[in-house]
DNA sequence: CCATCTTTGTGCACGCGTTCACAAAGACAT
DNA sequence: ATGTCTTTGTGAACGCGTGCACAAAGATGG
């Protein structure tokens, strides 16, 4: 997952659980699909396949927002497709502003998934001075000095953050003291705001470093076949001394040698 | 979050839950920035703060990985900062390969976090003829005619799909035919693969319409102070016509143009 | 060497999320 | 109208993740 909620203890938002909402928009995206193809009704067997989920959460995410089913049938993709927009908040425009806009907010400016559903890129902010003015995919960059204005005059609630990590927490600051209330977060960095604010963030490092930790397991499964599912009992408390060696340089011969496998 | 593992039941690698894993690449960071300053030791509740975690959190989260605090005293940092890049893999390198260099594929080739920390961008792959040879963040562009090739040649395992989601099923099918077990999907869509093969997704849209979710509550709620915890209980059926709304099925003219990342 | 103080490591309980399995509901054929 | 067949909606059980609260461990001072 690229994202990650920051704390707030799953609030279980108007009976519908979080984990539900994440989900919605995936059943949303096959939906809308199976809508171009004019296909009227599905069933939960086969629109859970189509969102790479199980059959039974979704019905049991469906449930959440009402009998919308018809047993014996299946769903009207339709009716479906505007429950799920409405409970989103999708059939209404939300103004968005990209702050930072380098080579991730330039892509992200163009990116095509905000005109198509209910959002609508309202400015591109940066605080070069050179960038002012420039249009990016079609939309003039304004200097960062007006922030608070532009944010004011769209009643902008939405953010999008795109700027280094050195002054992510400063601009986020501003755009919440500004009336923003939902920050999506690129920079590598631990946004603190206060209670009410929504902060999601994106962390290509973060995605990268996950598969890598998995990848590192598969090829040390696939190489030490002998100890069965763990490489002898690594659970051994005394595997190192409490604050000593900085290179992990305590005694494990099989350690600091061996790159890849032998997780240890 | 912006990603999500594509389904294998939380398979509890090694005993590190899979939870704590996804926070790992968290501390790693900040532990990173405190060994810049030459800060010696941190308390877990320091380190908490720093990552944006509860403390009891992060001290069972470094249980799974061993004892390597000092009690009274706190971890040690370069120590820890060692023991987690070794945990994640990260005392290897790792090439990846970029395939569709649109927008978003140039953003990540330039993105810093990739040589920073373990990852090494070993080839950036585009379908267009007229990408060909040409430099994008230094990096000259390939093929995807060569794709197997780069791939066998330069030993990667992990992948990173920067394609229009048309493409995305097959540019994937292809990365793991040529061996390829780990991939990050940028584009809009449900990659199916074989067991064994990773997949975590970024998803821009998505992370928007959870946002939006919370952005309509909390707006109905200071809103509709009647209805309590919901404006007018929508649970009613009668709120819209069966299948009336085209809210997205209408216009979605603007698909051919969109480069790198394809809309919902 | 003993007392005190700090901080880790973890047993335990609680709650959310997932999954199974099945009864209820409706379509459809006869 | 009745029976059969399909598919929904959900009760219940299970497992993972989180957070509390505390005992154990070690540092530090006398």
């Amino acid at each position: 997952m690229a994202t990650g909620r920051t704390h707030r203890p799953a609030t279980r938002s108007r009976g519908i659980p979080e984990a539900t909402v994440a989900r919605l928009p995936l059943y949303l995206r096959a939906l809308t699909a199976l809508s171009e193809r004019s296909v009227p009704t599905v069933s939960s067997e086969e629109l859970a396949a189509a969102a790479g989920v199980n059959s039974a959460k979704l019905r049991k995410d469906f449930s959440y927002l009402g009998s919308y089913g018809t047993r014996g049938v299946g769903y009207d993709v339709e009716y479906l497709v505007y429950q799920i927009s409405r409970e989103l908040g999708l059939t209404q425009d939300w103004p968005v502003v990209i702050v930072g806009i380098g080579n991730l907010g330039a892509a992200l400016a163009g990116y095509g998934g905000f005109a198509s559903r209910g959002f609508r890129v309202a400015a591109l902010i940066d605080a070069d001075p050179a960038m002012t003015g420039k249009p990016v995919a079609g939309i003039p960059v304004q200097h960062s000095d007006d922030l608070e204005k532009i944010i004011n005059e769209d009643g902008v609630s939405i953010g999008v953050i795109a700027t280094p990590a050195g002054v992510a927490q400063q601009v986020c600051d501003r755009l919440v003291a500004a009336g923003v209330t939902s920050i999506l977060n690129f920079a590598p960095t631990v946004l603190s705001v206060p209670d009410g604010v929504d902060v999601r963030k994106v962390d290509l490092s973060i995605e990268l470093q996950i598969l890598a930790f998995h990848e590192q397991r598969k090829a040390g499964e696939e190489a030490g076949a002998e100890g069965g599912p763990d490489s002898g009992t690594d659970t051994g408390a005394p595997t190192a001394p409490p604050a000593a060696r900085t290179a992990g340089g305590s005694r494990k011969g099989p350690d600091g040698d061996v790159p890849a496998v032998m997780p240890a």
